[in-house]
DNA sequence: CCCATTTTGACACACTAATGACACATGGAC
DNA sequence: GTCCATGTGTCATTAGTGTGTCAAAATGGG
């Protein structure tokens, strides 16, 4: 099974080294850059499934990286803010960042906001061959068996998918699940999701009964 | 006509600042307070529509500041939390919150919560899996169940119903259901009330008999 | 770079649950 | 019994969703 790979951008060495070494603890694959530039790179070559962003850095700072990789990836990204980068921190969440963390602060702490973005996020926590009510993932090729009928999905139908595997049960509105794949920043109609909703339901075919209406709610998973 | 005023208490500036700039595209008053202290004495002095209020906060936390608001105010009250799996929330719907918030979260989903909040203007919500004479709370999932057979309740029906619940034993007459579910300014016939009443009932079963008729005053729920 | 294909977003219209209004039935208080 | 408040069935309206279709945008080869 493909590893959750995760990119640290830091450019003081001996913290970046810490949470690399703490990553590789809790078996995440980490890539560490010291710079804006060196981190876009990374980016690009090894497409991570989450982002650690220190504002601060030579030749390129957060801010500047995220927005770049904003113009073409929706990948959660943490931004490591200093105490009194006020201001910056504002930028931040217009550009899109997911999450901040405030230096400083425990790789631990570090950790509990990775995981708890990657849940939410919903891309990357499907396990391989997971299956729920009858539905096979196999997420690496985001494909899905349903009896021994495989279906593709295009990206937002297995976006949404996955965060409502993830949350079964729970009512989840239009807001939220913009929010979480579309982007806290999308500005359109929220009856996209309508749509999307409507074509995911068709691919899953009687499968797709389990995501059921709540009207003047959203929708819920649910076998 | 006067604009609505909210209040927020969040330590962390740049989640504040972020706050309080998209109350103010939205064309709502912020006010903003960074500790429990100054967040009390905004409260006093501005009386806001609204408040939201961060658990972590330094010289009184969230709670302690809800506590003291909701001493002579019932203003419409929204928590902060910081994880999901956290007491935080029960606690906090036991000292009188109207809603929670988990961090972290978009602008667009606080705001979303907290048009809802003020549309129902003082609806409290319940925790999870209360039980209340045979009848399951899983207002999450947004499923009731009674004798292990669950029920789907519509908007009002489902409000009417938590609003009884919060306030068991006590007669509610027509006019204070309308105010609180309707709206203040709700203009039609009170006897709307009794057809919903009717529909509640009759969802429940045989439960529908702890909604009692009060004759002359309006309804209350016993077991 | 162009073209074919897929994905996505927008919108109009159809459909259905929820709601509100009302007429009439019921039942207690006097 | 009458009076009056409440119960209830029904129906029109409304609000919220489902869905087909089209166009724009993204994607993927030659």
């Amino acid at each position: 099974m493909k590893g959750i790979r995760i990119l640290v951008a830091e450019d003081e060495d001996k913290l970046r080294e810490v949470i690399l070494k703490y990553f590789k603890k809790e078996g995440y694959e980490g890539f560490g850059a010291s710079d804006g530039e060196e981190a876009l790179k990374l980016w690009e070559e090894k497409k991570p499934d989450c982002v650690i962003l220190d504002v601060m850095m030579p030749k390129m700072d957060g801010f500047e990286v995220l927005q770049e990789i904003r113009q073409t990836d929706n990948v959660p990204v943490i931004m490591l803010t200093a105490r009194r980068e006020e201001d910056d921190k504002i930028q931040g969440f217009e550009v899109g960042a997911d999450d901040y963390v405030t230096k400083p602060f425990s790789p631990r702490e570090l950790m509990v906001r990775i995981k708890a973005l990657l849940k939410r996020s919903g891309v990357v926590t499907v396990e391989n061959n997971l299956e729920v009510c009858g539905i096979q993932f196999n997420p690496e090729e985001r494909l899905m068996t349903i009896n021994d009928e495989t279906i593709q999905l295009s990206q937002k139908e297995y976006d949404m998918l996955i965060y409502f595997i993830n949350n079964q049960k729970l009512v989840l509105s239009r807001e939220q699940i913009l929010d979480r794949i579309w982007g806290f920043d999308y500005e359109g109609d929220s009856r996209v999701v309508d749509t999307s909703i409507k074509r995911l339901r068709k691919k899953l075919g009687e499968k797709g009964e389990c995501i059921q209406t709540i009207r003047g709610l959203g929708y819920k998973f649910q076998k």
